[in-house]
DNA sequence: TCACCATGCCAC
DNA sequence: AAACGTGGCATGGTGA
């Protein structure tokens, strides 16, 4: 955060860095709040308080008490040094250290350079697009309101739920509930569309809204007037798991599954005389999961570079090997291999899939049949929870779950989580690796001017390249990628190149 | 006007 | 909310 403050300012920062956040992220990976003052709290049992308590009613820092403001600033400087010594310290103690300088700290001057470039979108077709969308959305309100016989506020659950179940009647047997009511969400309105058709049409104005909403007039707006590109903040300390995350705005959520969500992609493009490349993991967290447990059938399976996903999704929806398997239901594969092996429920897996809990249940048992060494894997999480007090993945990082809490009444969701803290996470630490290797290595060859890192999303890079150099980045991104680290499994990566980000998922070579 | 919670849904 | 996990953000609803 700071680093873009000097960096704005075309200072520049050299390594070894040392980044007083980062440090804590590492020690306690769960805490929210790493401010300098909370955390030299923790660390140095200060008891000074935070800016925004400082400040207080003084309208900004400039208007405050001068004896105050002087002894938040002495407070902080004395923090910065002290409070290096503990951490160092404390990171030895715990075995992060080397996660911290080989991983965390390179990083972030890689994430930095990220936030600065940005990513060019097309605003013009978006605005298209949101004037179009108003459209349909219009007609689609028009419609509900005919067939419900009023007008209500159809942004609103509580008053939906109301009109529902209420107004129309319909029963409400085994119909999820919220903690303040009956549900509206997707699962029910995709139950009663069959029976009545209000629910399609629901659906359709949700899902556009949505898009809408989020992204196609909310986009245009975050351009920067200065470079007129997108710039997203990379939030290295939130992820319990060790991901980074995507904030103001997210872009590691833009839609891809339905054929409205692709044209919101397709306006994320390359600065004319570029291309796009992007490099996605081949179903990452099964091959750790493979490399971690030591399963052979699964190991095999990757060795023989099957793709699981698509082999789940045409065993559930029945799809015979002759017919081509749509992204749609390869999706639907993902969702339940991520599902079972992260602890779902016969219960909600048969409502995913439309059939009935017993065949769900079944289906469980079996896929665990089928990959022995999976269950036992599970086990050893649970011991070593047990037994040292948290997980850790393949570098080391590690996530502290409570003794108590593993034991207590969020025993179910602790387990779940510990199950998948050291494979989400071990997928983080790969990533984050690819990308100090990948800036290296741009570095290096003197490419960074024609061939730059702009967004991660989680197990994919997306770069910008000038056209000429397309060819040589993809051989590298990929080579980096696949090699960062040698495992029981081969890592494949999915690269492909495009004026836009649709088009590089579309190209897959 | 703001913060907060709840619901819902986008992605990985 | 009936045992997949990790996030961020929009809206409505409520209260200060
Ligand atoms: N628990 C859970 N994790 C998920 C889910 N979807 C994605 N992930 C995690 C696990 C994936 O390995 C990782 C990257 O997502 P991807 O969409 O790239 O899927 P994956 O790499 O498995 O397959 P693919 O790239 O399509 O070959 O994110 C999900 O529904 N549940
Ligand atoms: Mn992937
Ligand atoms: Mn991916």
């Amino acid at each position: 955060y700071d680093i873009n403050i000097l960096r704005r300012h075309s200072l520049n920062v050299s390594p070894p860095l040392f980044d007083t956040m980062v440090a804590a992220y590492l020690l306690n990976p769960e805490s929210l709040s790493l401010t300098l003052k909370s955390v030299s709290r923790t660390y140095l049992s200060q008891t000074g308080r935070d800016y925004g308590e400082v400040i207080g009613e003084a309208e900004d820092f400039s208007h405050l008490d001068v004896t105050k403001a002087a002894e938040y600033s002495c407070e902080d400087s004395l923090s910065a040094l002290n409070l290096k010594e503990k951490l160092l310290a404390e990171l030895k103690n715990k075995e992060l250290l080397e996660v911290f300088e080989k991983i965390e700290m390179p990083l972030l001057l890689v994430l930095s350079s990220m936030e600065l470039k940005g990513v060019k979108i097309d605003t013009a077709l978006l605005k298209e697009f949101s004037k179009e969308l108003e459209e349909r959305l219009k007609q689609l309100e028009k419609d509900i309101y005919r067939e419900v016989g009023e007008e209500f506020n159809l942004n609103s659950p509580k008053q939906l739920a109301h009109i529902l179940f209420d107004v129309l009647g319909i029963p409400t047997k085994g119909i999820k509930r919220t903690k303040t009511g009956i549900s509206t969400d997707v699962s029910v309105l995709e139950t009663l569309a069959p029976r009545y058709p209000v629910a399609e049409k629901l659906l359709q104005y949700r899902m556009l809204f949505k898009l809408k909403s989020t992204y196609v007039d909310a986009l245009p707006k975050q351009v920067s007037p200065i470079t007129g590109r997108l710039h997203t903040n990379f939030n290295q300390t939130i992820v319990a798991t060790g991901r980074i995350s995507s904030s103001d705005p997210n872009l590691q959520n833009i839609p891809l599954r339905t054929e409205d969500g692709k044209r919101i992609r397709k306006a994320f493009i390359a600065e004319e005389g570029n291309k796009l490349i992007s490099a996605d993991y081949s179903q990452i967290e099964l091959r750790l999961l493979a490399h971690l447990s030591q399963d052979e059938q699964l190991i095999k399976a990757f060795k023989d570079r099957r793709d699981i996903h698509s082999e789940t999704a045409r065993e559930v929806l029945g799809i015979p090997k002759s017919t081509p398997l749509s992204e749609e239901d390869r999706r639907v594969g993902k969702t339940i291999n991520y599902g079972i092996i992260y602890g779902m429920s016969g219960f909600r897996l048969a409502r995913d899939l439309g059939v009935p809990v017993s065949v769900a249940n079944e289906f469980i048992e079996q896929y665990f049949k089928k990959f022995p060494r999976v269950k036992e894997y599970f086990s050893s999480v649970k011991e070593a929870v047990k037994k040292k007090g948290y997980i850790e993945t393949i570098f080391g990082r590690k996530r502290f779950l409570k003794y108590v809490k593993v034991e207590g009444k969020d025993a179910g969701f602790l387990r779940r989580v510990a199950l998948n803290a050291p494979l989400q996470g071990s997928a983080a630490d790969i990533i984050k690796l690819a990308m100090i290797q990948l800036q290296d290595c741009l570095t290096e060859k003197n490419l960074l001017s024609e061939a730059y890192l702009i967004l991660q999303i989680h197990d994919e890079l997306l770069l910008e390249c000038a056209e000429a150099k397309v060819e040589e980045v993809l051989q590298v991104v990929k080579e980096i990628m696949e090699n960062v680290v040698s495992l029981q499994v081969p890592l494949e990566v999915d690269v492909g190149v495009g004026r836009n980000w649709l088009e590089t998922k579309e190209d897959r070579r």
